[in-house]
DNA sequence: AGGTGGACCCGAACGC
DNA sequence: TGCGTTCGGGTCCACC
C-alpha cells in the first residue's frame, strides 16, 4: 500500500541514482504493466532515454526524460522499485520490469499482485493526465483549508470516502486517512458536507501531519513495501489507530474500533472520533 | 451528478 | 495436514 510517504522515499533515494542516467535496455516481463499498450513497443521505445528528473504527483511516479517524454509509474498496492549492481540482483518470481541504467546497475520492478501501470507519455501529455486525475499535492501551497473546505462542502459521501478520492487531494490511501481522522478528532462516517470550517481546519492539519510523520519514518512496511536500498520504512509502529482494533486510543484510552467507510476497513476511536 | 459496489489480482489468514 | 473460502487494497467502471 504505497501512499504518498512511501512514494516520496522511493522517490528520494531513487533520484540520485537515476537522475543524469541513460535507461540503456529496458525489459518489461509483465503484459499486465503497459495495458493497453503492447509492453515489448514501450521497453523499446524506453530504450536509450535519458533522465532528467525523478518526481512524484500524488502516488504517481513520474521519471521525467530529456526528450520531454515521461514514464509514469504506479505502484498501487504491492509494486516496489529495488536498485542493485548489474548481476546481483536474486530470481524473483515477482519481477516484472528491469531497467538497465548505463552505469553498470539495474533498477528491477517487483509487483505481486500485478495491479501497477507504467504509462509512458508524450512531450505535453503529463499536465493535462494528471489534472484530471489528481488535486492539489497535500504538502504544497495550494493544498489549503479554503480548497478543501470547497472540495468537501455539499459532499454527502462519508469524510474518508471524500478524502481517499484523489482530486479531494493527492496522495491519501486507507492508512494515513484513518490516521488523519484520528489526529483532526473526525469520525470517518461523517457526511463530509457537515463538517464545521474549525473541524475542516483540522482535517487539514491532520492530513499534513500524518503525511509528514510518514515521510520522516520512511512509510509504513507492512507486509509488501521496501526502500530501493531493501530497507524498510518505520512508519507502522507510530500508527495510532490503523490496524489497532482493541487497543487503547493514544489520547484517551478507549478502545480502536473497526467499521467500513469507503468500503475499506477503517479504524478509529469511538471516544475522541464521535459522530 | 454524485455515490456505491464490483472487478481486477493473488498471497495470507482463516475455517473446517 | 490439507483443503476451500474470505479478505484486502487503489483505481476504474457500470449502475443506481
Amino acid at each position: 500500500m504505497p501512499e504518498l510517504p512511501e512514494v516520496e522515499t522511493i522517490r528520494a533515494q531513487l533520484a540520485p541514482l537515476l537522475e543524469g542516467r541513460c535507461f540503456q535496455r529496458v525489459s518489461i516481463l509483465d503484459t499486465r504493466l503497459t495495458r493497453p499498450h503492447d509492453p515489448r513497443e514501450v521497453a523499446a521505445e524506453l530504450d536509450g532515454e535519458d533522465v532528467a528528473a525523478l518526481e512524484r504527483r500524488g502516488k504517481y511516479l513520474v521519471v521525467r526524460f530529456r526528450t520531454g517524454r515521461s514514464l509514469l509509474i504506479h505502484l498501487r498496492m504491492t509494486g516496489s522499485l529495488h536498485h542493485a549492481p548489474v548481476g546481483t540482483l536474486e530470481v524473483d518470481p515477482y519481477r516484472r520490469a528491469v531497467v538497465t541504467l548505463d552505469n553498470g546497475s539495474d533498477v528491477a520492478y517487483r509487483d505481486v499482485r500485478r495491479f501497477g501501470t507504467w504509462l509512458l507519455l508524450e512531450p505535453g501529455e503529463l499536465e493535462s493526465y494528471l489534472g484530471v486525475k489528481v488535486g492539489p499535492e497535500p504538502l504544497g501551497s495550494e493544498f489549503t483549508t479554503r480548497f478543501l473546505r470547497g472540495r468537501l462542502t455539499a459532499r454527502k459521501a462519508p469524510l474518508k470516502a471524500a478524502l481517499l478520492d484523489q482530486r479531494t487531494v493527492a496522495g491519501l490511501g486507507n492508512i494515513y486517512v484513518d490516521e488523519a481522522l484520528w489526529l483532526a478528532r473526525l469520525h470517518p462516517l461523517r457526511a463530509a458536507g457537515t463538517a464545521t470550517p474549525e473541524e475542516v481546519r483540522a482535517v487539514h492539519r491532520g492530513v499534513r501531519r500524518a503525511l509528514q510523520t510518514g515521510i520522516a519514518r520512511q512509510g509504513a512496511t507492512l507486509r509488501d513495501y521496501r526502500t530501493p536500498d531493501g530497507g524498510s520504512g518505520s512508519m507502522q509502529d507510530e500508527f495510532k489507530v490503523y490496524g489497532r482494533a482493541g487497543e487503547p486510543c493514544p489520547r484517551c484510552g478507549t478502545p480502536i474500533e473497526k467499521t467500513r467507510a469507503g468500503g475499506r476497513g477503517t479504524w478509529y476511536c469511538p471516544a475522541c472520533q464521535r459522530r
